[in-house]
RNA sequence: GCCCCCAUCGUCUAGCGGCCUAGGACACCGGCCUUUCAAGCCGGCGGCACGGAUUCGAAUUCCGUUGGGGGCACCA
């Protein structure tokens, strides 16, 4: 392959389920190093496997490119040259290549039965050897294979694996060999003439000019019976690029049982596609704080996919946490104002702010599970009135030096949105501190009156009270939080009644003062 | 079972023969700051899987062992 050639490479999911973090990072990498050298990223649709590829699939798979922002050149909406972009619609293409290989001598039909496998399998069971076709019908006498055929005898179409072994090249890893014995003539073409995932990949590579091949690790055992079909069609082998697997805390293959490992779920907990994206980059490679806040362009500028390591990384949510909340303190108010209020309006926060809170006080994972779950019933997207809008954006400063994840709005400054109420040990607490009624009796009458209304003179109304009292101003502050908001981990106090003005703030005050007596 | 890949703190990793009494980040523990919770700052805990070989010298090279993972289909 030579260095100056137009670079092409290819993301080829099957939908068989949504796209797993493990695949978002495959298609990532393949759109970096695309962009990286200019060159093109074709989108395909491996869906030859008709009993388990769906249109929704196919439909979340690209949602979730769109959201990552990685834009394919080629494929399903973007026509191209080296079209159709879905397996099932290239067909026809297949079967010319089979055509070319069966009459180069390539390949050759096989009359064996499913049976007949079957026990040679078992045989080279008990005999402790692993198992790979024997080749029996390889050598069948031409006036043979063309009684049997025309006599319309099932069989399939095998390639001819010629003795030796073949070797690869893998960017990462250098030369890998297989000895040829051991994949043994493999089947591509099936009994009812359908053709084999091996043989697909390698039509479709072909024809579709692919330069480099940049997938999952756990291709590897099936790329030397690629490398045997590319040859065998005369065609230039690509390079290769076999990125480590994404593991699970258990170090499996992650999977749906790891919890959250969909990308929609990720950000259905207030995590940022843009932080998911540069976590994924920085598995298997080195860490580097000024990396958090890069953007898909420094991506494609400065990370290089061809120096990644070698060996599985786990998929750690508590990194991508403290990533999710760096990133989010580097931004500004505005910026987290805007976010917020696009996030909770996702969740359905502002439609029942209380319902919502019971569910985000059980965790993100809860209110994701809620929003993912029940898509439109459960809880619907509400857009918040205009009031709900403003206050968002008031208490985003708030809050912004707190939050990990945007979930994390909801149980800390979910009050701000609700009437007054107090979870029951929460009063009862406030009735065991002494002297609360006065405390909240006495901010109440001073914040009625207190000019100017702001920050500062709040502070010096508040600070002024232990003194006055004769309380303790641990007392004095725990008490105002309780009586202002229900809870005892609140945003700043004295900015907090600030946002929630004159009239509501001596109101609640008042209120919990009542309650108290 | 056979083939292939992988192997540094619990996790992500730096290291590509001497700069390593192995560096950073998350998590954890302790301290400071402090009106709560965080954040921030400072400190601590903690690792080269094992055994050979090469070498003046090995985390780094080679060979084994062990462990983990992936693949072995008329699945993709």
């Amino acid at each position: 392959m030579s260095e100056h050639s137009h670079i092409r490479v290819r993301f080829a999911p099957s939908p068989t389920g949504y796209l797993h973090l493990g695949s978002a990072r495959t298609g990532l990498y393949n759109y970096i190093f695309a962009r990286q050298h200019e060159g093109t990223f074709i989108l395909r649709i491996e869906d030859t496997d008709l009993s388990r590829s769906t249109d929704a699939a196919i439909v979340q798979i690209i949602a979730s490119m769109k959201e990552m922002g990685l834009h394919w050149d080629e494929g399903p909406g973007v026509p191209g040259p080296h079209g159709p972009y879905r397996q099932t619609e290239r067909d026809g293409i297949y079967h010319e290549y089979v055509e070319t290989l069966l009459e180069s001598g390539h390949l050759y039909p096989c009359f064996c039965t499913p049976g007949e496998l079957e026990a040679e399998r078992t045989a080279a069971q008990a005999d402790g050897r692993g198992w790979v076709y024997s080749g029996r019908c390889r050598a069948l006498a031409p006036e043979d294979v063309e009684r049997r055929r025309a006599a319309g005898e099932p069989h399939t179409l095998r390639v001819r694996v010629p003795a030796g072994r073949t070797v690869f090249h893998d960017i990462l890893r250098g030369e890998v060999a297989f000895e040829n014995e051991t994949m043994g003539d493999f089947i591509v073409q099936r009994s009812d003439g359908t053709v084999t995932y091996n043989l697909a990949v390698v039509v479709d590579d072909v024809t579709m000019e692919i330069t480099h091949v940049i997938r999952g690790d756990d291709h590897i055992s099936n790329t030397p019976k690629q490398v045997v079909i590319y040859e065998a069609l005369g065609a230039g082998v690509p390079e290769f690029l076999h990125m480590p697997l994404l593991f699970g805390t258990d170090k499996k293959k992650l999977s749906k049982r790891h919890g959250a490992t969909k990308l929609e779920q990720l950000t259905a907990e207030g995590f940022l596609v843009e932080v998911v994206r540069n976590y994924l980059c920085f598995l298997s490679a080195e860490f580097d704080e000024t990396m958090i806040t890069w953007s898909l362009d420094d991506l494609v500028r400065d990370f290089d996919v061809t120096r990644l390591g070698t060996s599985p990384s786990i998929f750690d949510p508590e990194k991508l946490r403290w990533m999710n909340g760096r990133y989010l303190r580097a931004m500004t108010d505005e910026w987290l104002g805007g976010r917020l209020v696009e996030y909770l309006t996702r969740v359905g926060f502002y439609g029942d702010p209380a319902g919502v809170g019971e569910l985000a006080a059980h965790g993100p994972q809860a209110l994701a599970a809620a929003v993912e779950g029940a898509e439109t019933e459960h809880l619907p997207p509400t857009v918040p009135d205009e009031e709900q809008e403003a206050l968002t954006r008031e208490v985003a400063p708030l809050v912004h030096e707190k939050l990990e994840v945007l979930a994390d709005f909801v149980p800390m400054a979910g009050w701000f949105f609700r009437p007054l109420a107090f979870a029951p040990e929460a009063l009862e607490r406030l009735r065991g501190t002494g002297g609360a009624a006065e405390t909240l009796a006495a901010a109440a009458a001073g914040l009625r009156d207190l000019e100017p209304w702001d920050v500062p003179a709040i502070e010096s109304l508040v600070r002024d009270l232990p003194a006055t009292l004769e309380l303790k101003p641990k007392a004095v502050f725990a008490a105002l939080r309780l009586g202002m908001s229900g809870q005892s981990v609140t945003p700043g106090l004295f900015e907090s009644l600030w946002v929630l003005g004159r009239d509501q703030a001596v109101a609640r005050l008042e209120q919990t003062a009542a309650l108290l007596v």
